[in-house]
DNA sequence: TCTGCTCTTGACCATTTGATCAAGAATTAA
DNA sequence: TTAATTCTTGATCAAATGGTCAAGAGCAGA
């Protein structure tokens, strides 16, 4: 395989960069190539001389996204204070929520339409990765350290509601005005970490 | 206006029907009047005969949903015990994800597109339900009977986490194998109404 | 049964859009 | 400077798709 020359590599972060814009604006389907040429100030024949279908711009654009998109759940640590782990997980969740609203919506809609390009994806990396949290969680479930709850759900509820303010951003805006990502993330944390804590048992 | 004639209205609920499954399947552009029509066994120029474009067939289908899906919220009564009513809605809205998931789908596809369709609604009847409902929760807390919590982020999360189970479905259905909603709807009920119960303070 | 209205469809049209290609411009290495 | 390689694009194609239309089939009320 041939090194990228520099004009390659910087063309491809262009079109890439636009990909992402375009894709989570549109979805797969609503997104045409014209658009994402003209974000990014190529030509259409040009574009497709780097990426030769519209469908290997779109699996760049999700691979390229993929491993951010792991990280903050594999910085979850079995050593740590679980209330502590937890908080900073939802930090970190709303932090991307925040910066990179485009890549939760890209995933959003790919995921909602069911998945067709990252199921494999989401049977293999993320299953495993998410298996391996869970127990972490159950653990310290058994050590009392947390209210009891399934882990997987529990998980789910993290993604859910931080990535609710990146994918339904324009209901939020509707409804709460200009949105106070401060105050959301304070409510959040709140809720979740009142409802983790454990309670003292009667006996 | 002319009465509908029996072929009329028969017609037109399964186009709606079809189109409901189609639009929430694969978004407004991603469906084609063909699907539609294939699906429930017309014609397209017949399909097109009841409704002339394409995106009246979109705004029909979103108009006869809405209602549905405020229902649950609408219920929300301020002379019940907080805990119950909450309770009651979270698992108003988790059935909803059971036996509606298309419709959820539905929406989530258009508000994460930036709601070009149904921003009207959401500025208007959605932003009056919610901030009524809003000081509901709000005057629950000042009462001492919930812990204290912004009520428009409470009802997002509530939204954020019941329909996860539906827009998400494929990356649930990935990580668990065959999803169990009754466990899903369990530990949600758990970690919120642990998380709302107001805990004994200092003084 | 007859008449007017509703319903249905095959054929067709115009536009959009993903993709190709040949030819020329720019870049790189020698 | 030169030759090979990489990059760029106008023109073009084929398929998909939203939408139209005229003509005929079916239906309901008189």
């Amino acid at each position: 395989m041939k090194p990228k020359t520099r004009i390659q590599s910087q063309n491809e972060q262009l079109i890439l960069d636009a990909a992402l814009e375009v894709f989570s604006a549109y979805g797969f389907r609503g997104a045409t190539v014209d658009q994402i040429a003209h974000r990014c100030g190529l030509s259409k024949p040009n574009l497709l001389y780097y990426f030769r279908r519209k469908s290997d711009i779109y699996m760049a654009v999700l691979e390229r996204t993929l491993a951010d998109w792991l990280e903050p759940l594999r910085a979850l640590d079995a050593r740590g204070d679980p209330i502590e782990q937890l908080s900073r997980y939802i930090s970190a969740k709303m932090q991307m929520s925040r910066q990179r609203p485009e890549a939760s919506r890209l995933f959003a809609n790919e995921i909602l339409h069911g998945a067709p390009s990252i199921g494999k994806f989401l049977n293999g990396a993320l299953k495993d990765l998410v298996d391996e949290k869970a127990k972490i969680i159950a653990a310290w479930t058994a050590q009392g350290k947390l209210a009891p709850i399934n882990p997987h759900h529990l998980i789910f509820a993290i993604w859910a509601t931080t990535q609710h303010y990146a994918d339904f951003d324009a209901q939020v805006r509707a409804v709460t005005g200009n949105v106070d990502m401060e105050a959301a993330e304070t409510a959040l944390l709140a809720l979740m970490m009142n409802g983790l804590k454990p309670r003292a048992k009667a006996g």
